[in-house]
DNA sequence: GGGGGATATTTCGTGTACGAAGTATTACGC
DNA sequence: GCGTAATACTTCGTACACGAAATATCCCCC
């Protein structure tokens, strides 16, 4: 029940496949686990840290490209600027040019709080990153980047499957 | 502070870092979007879904046991056992040898609702890297375990870093 | 065999995270 | 210009997700 729908040769090469999974999840949430570490060092969530980070060297963001940007939705976003408001890290404007946009800004406080944290939330994972050899960067970036193109196409057209 | 510990040579190929980074969250994300699609199919969530397909063929787990599986706290699971509890597709039952353990099993309805879903949660996540020649799944396997041993071994002495 | 520590689970408080529905504003078609 | 669609954001309800504290039970050792 296992065997590969669609490819012809057969892949027996399974732990392999476990690995990769396994790997991956492990490097996303470990990641995430660092980033909510480091964040709680400065009384931030990871989340919030990652507001802060995004909004440090462009001073301010609409919320939907703060949401954009951290691969959120705006529902998701105005939860935690609603917090990060109340806590005086950041503050709303309403846009000039188009009254619908709320623009999001640091306020003095977390422009201090900004400038005082120096590791970027994705520290880690980069620094190990940037121990593989330059062949092996090549090829992980090679490899995983083809794995999201075909996910990609994949999603397109969702497999209709029922039952 | 940065420098790397094992190679060489400087790493200017921040490109590919980069893309290796955004791939990998693509394909975590990407990966659970999918599963709660796919569980949304039968009325369930995602975890409820890994919670059913991990219990399905051996009939019951501890609390313990399928938290460690589905990579989540204890608490996290309650809640997750208590709603589907609710909705009749698990029970609890404390267990003989230890009366702390509560054992998680499938009802009727819950197996019968096993049976019928088809899909493993990580089917398309699998399938796009069945798709892959075998010396690339050997390369990427061996590339992200080293990553993540090296993620691993980083992560134990944690940097303490006073602002 | 009784007390103290370890273990399994739950409860509680907080913070994401999402989709659906609602509100305000802008853009478009004619 | 006016109605309608599109866009930006918020609100609401539900479901994770975690850590700290509480509870129940077990284990060990004296």
């Amino acid at each position: 029940m296992n065997r590969p729908a669609s490819s012809a040769e057969p892949v027996e090469a399974s732990e392999d496949l476990d690995a990769i999974v396994e790997a991956i999840v492990f490097l996303y949430t470990e990641s995430r686990r660092v980033t909510k570490g480091l964040a709680g060092r400065y009384g931030l969530t990871g989340p919030q840290l990652a507001v802060i980070k995004m909004l440090e060297p462009v001073g301010k963001l609409s919320l939907s490209e703060l949401s954009w940007k951290i691969r959120a939705r705006n529902s998701t976003v105005t939860g935690i600027i609603d917090r990060m408001e109340r806590e005086g890290w950041v503050e709303r404007r309403r846009s000039e040019d188009d009254r619908r946009v709320v623009h999001i800004a640091l306020t003095a406080r977390g422009k201090r709080l900004a400038s005082s944290i120096t590791i970027e939330p994705v520290t880690l994972f980069r620094r190990v990153l940037a121990e593989l050899s330059e062949r092996d960067a090549r090829e992980l970036s090679r490899i995983l980047t083809r794995l999201a193109r075909r996910v990609r196409e994949l999603v397109v057209d969702l497999p209709e499957e029922g039952t």
